[in-house]
RNA sequence: GCCACCGUAGCCUAGCCCGGCAGGGCGCCCGCCUUGUAAGCGGGAGGUCCCGGGUUCAAAUCCCGGCGGUGGCUCCA
């Protein structure tokens, strides 16, 4: 969900010029002030001699004022560097608009040298200032040595992430089903008892307050156990393998997460590439400024390398800006299922959880305007929301927004939430962090009051323009997208999700509809594994027969241990009487014809996607894959 | 990436502290049993004790380095 960041060259947008020059001495006379810009200033500082100091001519260009901080203290870090080299003892500031031939307006450059000046003073370093907007005479001398003639350009350095998270601040809310929004004066310190909805209090707990959990997640086991999922040895860590139960399973999770975008959605489906060239500069911008975090693929020649996607941002981006888009088409919705590689740190590789491989549903909107995009935003919320309540998943609503957003989009939050019935926990940022301006995050618990996200919505309000998607609006005029980008997770984070689910529970139990196997035929003898053939292919659910030479007990318990959702035991009496004994998960047993099992299924599928079970009906058939 | 713990047959594991023939259960194969709602009985095959190095007469065991896994930290664009 992520994006090609192109960001602008701040080498071409500001910075301030300085000469410095190691002196024997300087002296300067202010002769007449300049109208209009001249700082009043005492007879005493009118004229001064300064020995052995260290001549800083300062020059302010255009700057932009959103960065003035940044650029004086990037100046400041020049002076002292130089004033500690040469081993000055002093340090005078002398304005000197002539270093540039393109001058910031004077107010701005007096307030930036007088801060300068301010700086250094309170760093305890002796510094004079020569006045600013006099016509001046000075002289000085220069010592001559190799470091006596220097100068420098200031480019605020860009801030690193680390920065400017730092300098987010954040605050926090609980927004309730009866629209009541609670500030939280302080998390540390707050009464969780008083939150009705686990899911929300243990979310807080794990994420928000980082209380440490009790051990190893259950589905770290399960996932090998019931061979659906395990470790690839041949293959990088966090590239997993995936066995043929697994790969039910997880084409269930798939056919849903397209039913949801392309059927209920509308979304039109795309497939884009893989590897993307790395000699492109957008593309190498922002796969290098993401801390080397990318598998790269080089031909055999070794002429030319690509970056293996971490999202499919790229190509739909790419597609997107080549496409012409009218008012008319907006919002439009585009949808891939993206396989995609981080290349995470080792610690941070966990079961399923976190991987270096992952397949992820992406769906994005693009929208004409904020209004648009909002709606569009609260569509998709609806939507994952009724989705995860489908899979019976344990979760909290969060919400993030940054300040500003947040105060405008206020009251149209809390009548979603209250739409929801489910309480939200929101942080509100002191400035946007990324490109989003709200987003919406679905936070699963697991079996050890863990915290996983799963879907995703995210009101992108920056990014079009910068990859050049525009539209036609109704004027003629070309238009940045408003883009809303959402995904319901990967499809790893929900076998995990749900595996973790179901072992919250004694006998843990997968949903009918995505159990890999959900029905058992159990034939008592060999004398029957022929009619319980005939009655598994009778009904459309994921259905097999236990034909295997052991004892009734032994499949029980087997079928028990896999999770089948129902296990039919058959033998004489009911070939005699054409009732199937049922029995799921609970123990109990219900005795029912084929009819009515076959009306059952029907019911528990509902409108989800089925997927048939490509494994041997007969369980003597298959291989072992684990264990 | 950092810290801690772990790595013995396809799977689970005993043995490791205190160096001396690698043991059990599941699964698999063979045979018997013909099975009725959570493990029927007997036999057999199966080992690079994660990898590399060191100490020692002798290393699964002790030491060093690496790889892999898990948890925590950080991170999650």
């Amino acid at each position: 969900m992520n994006c090609l960041r192109a960001l602008h060259n701040p080498l071409e947008v500001e910075f301030l010029r300085l000469l410095l020059i190691h002196t024997d001495y300087i002296e300067f006379e202010a002769k007449e002030p300049v109208k209009g810009i001249a700082e009043e200033i005492d007879e005493n500082l009118k004229h001064l001699r300064v020995p052995e100091a260290l001549a800083v001519f300062v020059s302010v260009e255009e700057d932009d004022p959103s960065n003035e901080e940044d650029i004086i203290e990037e100046a400041i870090a020049n002076i002292i560097d130089v004033f500690k080299k040469v081993n000055a003892e002093r340090i005078v500031l002398y304005p000197y608009v002539h270093l540039t031939n393109k001058p910031s307006h004077p107010e701005d450059a007096k307030r930036i040298v007088i801060k300068m000046f301010e700086k250094l003073r309170d760093k305890d370093i002796e510094v004079y200032r020569a006045p600013f907007g006099w016509y001046k005479a000075f002289e000085l001398k220069c010592k001559g040595h190799p470091l006596s003639e220097l100068s420098r350009t200031i480019i605020p350095r860009p801030k690193g992430r680390e920065e400017i998270v730092a300098e987010i601040t954040s605050e926090y809310y609980i927004i309730y089903p009866d629209g009541r929004v609670e500030h939280i004066e302080d998390l540390e310190k707050m009464d969780l008892s008083s939150i009705e909805d686990k899911a929300l209090r243990l979310y807080i707990e794990s994420e928000e307050l980082g209380i440490e959990r009790k051990g190893t997640p259950l589905s770290v086991n399960a996932m090998r156990r019931l061979e659906l999922v395990d470790y690839e040895p041949a293959s990088d860590s966090g590239n997993m393998r995936i066995y043929p139960k697994g790969a039910v399973l997880f084409n269930v999770l798939v056919s849903w997460a397209k039913k949801i975008a392309l059927e209920d959605l509308k979304a039109m489906e795309i497939i884009t590439p893989l590897i993307y060239d790395w000699s492109e500069p957008d593309i190498r911008e922002q796969a290098e400024s993401f801390h080397e975090r990318h598998y790269i693929v080089k031909t055999p020649d070794e002429r030319k390398k690509f970056v293996l996607r971490f999202a499919a941002d790229f190509g739909l981006f790419k597609m997107m800006k080549d496409a012409t888009l009218s008012y008319k088409n907006l919002p439009i919705r585009i949808f891939e299922f993206a396989r995609s590689f981080r290349y995470e740190r080792s610690g941070e590789i966990s079961g399923l959880k976190r991987l270096r491989s992952f397949h992820m549903p992406d769906l994005h909107s693009f929208c004409a305007d904020i209004e648009q995009g909002w709606e569009e935003f609260a569509t998709l919320f609806r939507h994952y929301k009724r989705l995860t309540d489908a899979t019976g998943i344990e979760y909290a609503i969060v919400f993030r927004a940054a300040r500003e957003w947040w105060e405008r989009l206020r009251d149209k939050l809390v009548d979603l939430v209250k739409e929801s019935g489910k309480p939200a926990f929101i942080e509100v940022l002191s400035k946007m962090k990324h490109y989003w301006a709200i987003k919406n995050e679905f936070q699963a618990i697991d079996s050890m009051g863990g915290n996983v996200q799963l879907a995703t919505v995210q009101l992108d309000v920056v990014d079009a323009a910068r990859y050049g998607i525009y539209y036609i609006d109704a004027e003629g005029q070309k238009r940045g997208c408003i883009i809303v980008h959402s995904s319901i997770g990967s499809i790893e984070r929900w076998i995990y999700a749900v595996l973790e689910e179901a072992l919250k529970k004694e006998k843990p139990e997968i949903p009918f509809w995505l159990s890999p196997i959900q029905i058992r035929f159990i034939p008592v003898n060999d004398d029957y594994v022929e009619d319980c053939l005939k009655l598994a292919s009778e009904i459309r659910a994921r259905v097999d027969v236990d034909d295997r030479d052991i004892s009734v007990a032994k499949k029980i318990r087997d079928a028990e241990r896999e999770w089948v959702n129902m296990i039919v035991v058959y033998g004489e009496k009911e070939k005699a009487s054409g009732k199937l004994p049922v029995r799921f998960r609970d123990g109990h047993i219900e005795e029912m014809t084929i009819e009515e099992l076959k009306e059952r299924v029907k019911e528990l599928l509902g409108s989800y996607p089925f997927v048939p079970l490509y494994l041997p009906l007969r369980l003597s058939l298959r291989p072992k894959f684990v264990g």
